[in-house]
DNA sequence: TAGATTGTTAATCGATTAACAATC
DNA sequence: TAGATTGTTAATCGATTAACAATC
């Protein structure tokens, strides 16, 4: 966590709140979105009231990174978004490697939203013998023996878990050793890596069970 | 937000910060799989230590819904496990529509992960006339245009939208038009609905950005 | 009994919001 | 110029943590 510092003009770094960095996607989204509807020019208030978030805050998290905006105006939309675009490093062609093709792996294989972002799945692997070999994408899918070596020498950095429970810690483990430093996990348990390894959980069911709740 | 008031020992309720409610049912994973371990005993400190999260946070948590420890022993897990199932509304057979049945509302219609944890998909619906008919486990899906009439009858509160971007806000006010009171939003877009509905967002493309800010 | 761990209070820490001078 | 909106400071609000008496 918070290894990364970035050339942006004003950071003095490694202080910026995780819960903020957060939200740098969720304007990003907005931003794209507006841009789409043939605006040119924002401000922190129609992006908040768009959001649900006050204008306060996006004026304070933007804060962190630089002035992008202009008062009396607002912010130019296309500026501001190359400015997150960069902070979030989102410039790159990023590699990803996705371990588990069951039925969610296969999913999130097919699923078109990775790519269009500029996520691409470059390594597919599995346990089960069958499924090696098999072709997804232009990419032959290997067996889970292979991903120490497969992702060193392919250099990729961001992995996705989608195998079953009871095998993702000692999956982790591997691709921590291969190198990855970021893991979208989908599998129900919290991961135990090194503290320069990022870990995003996802879990539909919590959020389902967050929401019965109320009901 | 907020509706609902338990029967439960200790509410003076409205009261539960929403935080806290998230965290429930990650200790209610953990507690299940402490159980299939074979424990049938744990304390603040072992969950603890197994989330990320400090002991002292988790008996507070517990603690805005009463008292289920013992001092000097811990909590007995099957026991905690009922009361936040309890607690959660979890002893339901919760039936669930899925509105969009393309890529994402096909791999969410396959993956069992929800039915398991007594979330039912009993109504599926989609714009395209080729979709409407086909069968996907034992349920025909239908027109959009149904979506009123089949949610009301069938008396479902919790839905799921995976349809793209542009329809996603109309799909919504037809849900809560229906009745629904609980979404799971898959596309990227802050929905807006009536203060009595929750809407919960999971947008993976948002998780890998965040984590990219840090490579 | 001695050791352990709860539930809770008070202290700390951090995040959000309100307000406003600066300025486009 | 008058109106609007920024970036930032200070005030408020809320969440986390430390500490400990109660007690199993």
């Amino acid at each position: 966590m918070g290894s990364g510092a970035l050339p942006t003009s004003k950071r003095t770094d490694g202080e910026v709140p995780a819960i903020v960095v957060g939200r740098l996607p969720i304007y990003l989204r907005a931003l794209s979105l507006l841009e789409e509807e043939g605006k040119e020019v924002t401000s922190s208030q129609e992006l908040g009231k768009r959001l649900g978030i006050s204008s306060a805050q996006i004026r304070k998290d933007l804060s962190h990174f630089g002035e992008f905006g202009k008062q009396g105006t607002g912010y130019r939309i296309s500026f501001l978004k190359e400015r997150l675009t960069e902070i979030l490093n989102l410039n790159k062609y990023w590699h990803v490697a996705l371990v588990g093709f069951g039925n969610l792996g296969q999913a999130i294989a097919h699923y078109g939203g990775f790519a269009v972002k500029g996520f691409h799945i470059k390594a597919v692997f599995d346990n089960d013998p069958n499924k090696v070999d098999q072709e997804i994408n232009d990419i032959v899918i290997q067996h889970n023996s292979e991903i120490i070596q497969t992702i060193r020498e392919e250099n990729i950095k961001i992995a996705i878990i989608a195998v079953p429970l009871y095998v993702a810690q000692e999956i982790a483990e591997l691709l921590v050793q291969a190198g990855v430093k970021a893991i979208l996990n989908y599998a129900p348990i919290n991961l135990f890596v090194p503290d320069d390894v990022q870990v995003q959980n996802i879990d539909p069911v919590v959020h389902l069970q967050q929401m019965t709740y109320y009901l």
